[in-house]
DNA sequence: TGAAGATGCCGGAACGTTCCGGCGTCGCTA
DNA sequence: TAGCGACGCCGGAACGTTCCGGCATCTTCA
């Protein structure tokens, strides 16, 4: 490991007090500054490239700002009682001396990991959709100081002693999955991303999309566009979520309200595309009344929008045709569909927010924090709207 | 034997109130164990539930085993002079106690981060590739107790005093991209995936998938079906990277090879629908010789596929259509499209796995390590290999 | 039978941070 | 003028880990 030659010598005897630091207060800037603390000048400030070598660390700056680290640190962290003057000194030679603190120091001595989990489903990790709601978490975590750590079913460290984590974050916690369970008895905070429908201990905090409403109005869209039968294509076997159950709901309250018959089937989000055309097939045969199609699971509606045209049915104009899930691919094919925008960035980045504020607030609160994120309905060309291309032959 | 409860107490001259805090401290042990070290019986052992309370330390095990925490540390480490026997002791009462080290302590003592960037180049980080290759990164890294940050060109901290990472993959790093240049020169480990063509300090790894193959790979594929003039839609503007420069010059040799004019279009990777359509459009145009099109940018031969529809052609039969990048969308379209799979996953993971190696061995080697990623040709419909469907009205 | 080396183990310092308790010095009031 | 609180600042311990140097004890060989 390469010792690198500097290792202090043992044995600090105990001394006076402060007057051998009040000497050579200033001396053996950290570095390898000139002694000139008068070097604000050149704008240059070539960003310091701080090889592996070592780095500046508080005592540095309070040697340099002439206090103890003491109060540089409360000067730096708010804490502590210091005088505006002294404050302002201190950040103004940090800032200088391009200080950073030690995340590794810091997490040790306030026993907090300084990273966050965030628990998918297995079976949707692969999607679009999880992967860019796990994006927006990380980047905001990361502004909150915050790693992330992926956890899947299937990785380790799970039911491992102990999780290093300092909070949770469930996305889309599916009903009855034990791993839920034990992730919210963890210990730790946890937010979840959509309702936990389930006994047991509740997360700290819920954000949600209201898809209730966003589900009326996406059939209220297609029905202005002159459907008066659309069919829906949820998620079932083991992905039972707060989300496709929602959607069920909704729209059989929607079928009932409007005196038609449900018209729904069940698919596994990772179904192979054969047995989704199997699926698109077998609805569309049994039910000849269908005017619209509603697919739930991500990559559905691109593969139900092929069969359907193989069977002969006009996308955007006889039929129309949406998606729960917005994705690149909807706008990109031929007609674009239309998607329901969960906006999974800005989605993700929330839930990270979220956790963050309920770590730092730290009181053990004991209802939920709820907030509902926003939903956006893409109309495109698969419900009619709009020619699916600017007619230029 | 035994040092007993050996707080070191403060060595101030007169002990105020200070003392007593501290010797209740040492009291106690974490879970509750008395102190016979015989009490190995009852398998039961529910896993520790761990609170934010206390956690096992390695003075723990060390007290439990009776040794001194030196000890403990070389037997659990594999460093040191450990007998074997006491070893597998130390190991077995780790075990019970569900000992985990705790990160931020190693990696304070360490003078490590435990973290290494991704550095993604701005205009795709939306896209699915660079998704699933973070994945991957973030799988990897986890495994070898690494965090991951990611970075943008946006996101802050780039230029900002210090990077707290100790170490950098950077994918399909961008000619002349300044931060490149800035983060090769940044003092820490860099595996760069995809070559580097610039000058400048040069990565300690090198990991890329060998795209002259690949694509030779697949214009043959291509010939096998009868193609004999194949188009190119490649990426362009600021998105120079090697592999998009690869693929041109690997097709431009073809073409010589073969005595037929290359027949190149470049695209934004960023560019709207619109935009990809016009590119498609005109260059269908300006050489009705084409049998076949390759599309580079990931999502463009998606869009490529409605357009060509649009203008008549059957993609499959008289013209075949391929992509440079897989993902999900293309086997969910019609007909599903033929794609070169440089699986990002395993890809991602290859490159955390590099790294991690680089940053264990230490040594400054002067040679960067190179290696390559094998990708794969999944062949579909719309090269003509098989019926789109399987026939059945 | 020593001396020299190998073996097994341990004490303690150090990584960089936060924070508890304390200490001197003001200014104000009684 | 003594008392007293507020103010501004500081010393030092502690978080949990690794590792250097050292001290016994045991083995081996001259």
């Amino acid at each position: 490991m390469k010792n690198v030659e500097g290792r202090p010598k043992p044995r600090t005897g105990e001394q006076g007090p402060g007057e051998q630091r009040a000497s050579e207060r200033g001396a053996a800037p950290p570095p390898s500054e000139g002694a000139s603390p008068s070097e604000g000048a050149s704008g240059a400030s070539s960003a310091p490239v701080a090889g592996p070598g070592r780095s500046v660390t508080i005592v540095d700056v309070a040697r340099h700002a002439g206090v103890s680290k003491t109060t540089a640190s409360d000067a730096l962290s708010g804490a502590g009682r210091v005088s505006a003057r002294t404050r302002a000194r201190i950040e103004e030679v940090a800032a200088r001396l391009g200080y950073h603190p030690n995340t590794a120091a810091r997490h040790l001595r306030n026993s907090r990991v300084g990273a966050v989990g965030l628990y998918l489903p297995r079976q949707v990790m692969g999607t679009g959709f999880y992967m860019e709601f796990a994006f927006g978490v990380a980047e905001r975590a990361r502004a909150a100081g915050l790693d992330l750590t992926l956890l899947g079913p299937d990785s380790s460290g799970i039911k491992a002693p102990r999780l290093r984590v300092d909070g949770l974050i469930i996305l889309d916690p599916i009903l009855d999955d034990p791993v839920v369970a034990d992730l919210l008895g963890g210990g730790v905070p946890v937010v979840t991303v959509g309702h936990h429908r389930g006994s047991g201990p509740m997360p700290r905090g819920v954000l949600s999309a209201d898809h209730v409403e966003t589900t009326n109005l996406l059939l209220e869209h297609l029905g202005s566009r002159g459907s008066t039968m659309p069919g829906l294509i949820v998620p079932d076997g083991d992905f039972l979520t707060d989300w496709s159950l929602t959607l069920q709901e909704t729209y059989e309250r929607w079928c009932s309200a409007h005196r038609v018959e449900p018209a729904t089937r069940g698919v596994a989000v990772d179904a192979s595309p054969e047995t989704l055309d199997a699926v698109v097939r077998d609805l569309m045969a049994s039910r000849p009344d269908l005017d619209a199609l509603v697919c739930a699971p991500d990559g559905s509606a691109l593969r139900a929008l092929g069969t359907l045209r193989s069977l002969g049915r006009r996308v955007g104009e006889e039929l129309l045709l949406a998606s729960c899930v917005a994705s690149q691919s909807l706008e990109m094919c031929d007609p674009p569909i239309t998607a329901v925008d969960l906006r999974p960035r800005v989605y993700g980045a929330s839930a990270a927010e979220l956790l963050a504020e309920i770590l730092s607030a730290d009181g053990a609160g004991d209802e939920p924090i709820t907030r509902v994120h926003p939903a956006e309905l893409r109309v495109r060309a698969s419900t009619g709207s709009e020619p699916a291309e600017p007619a230029r032959p």
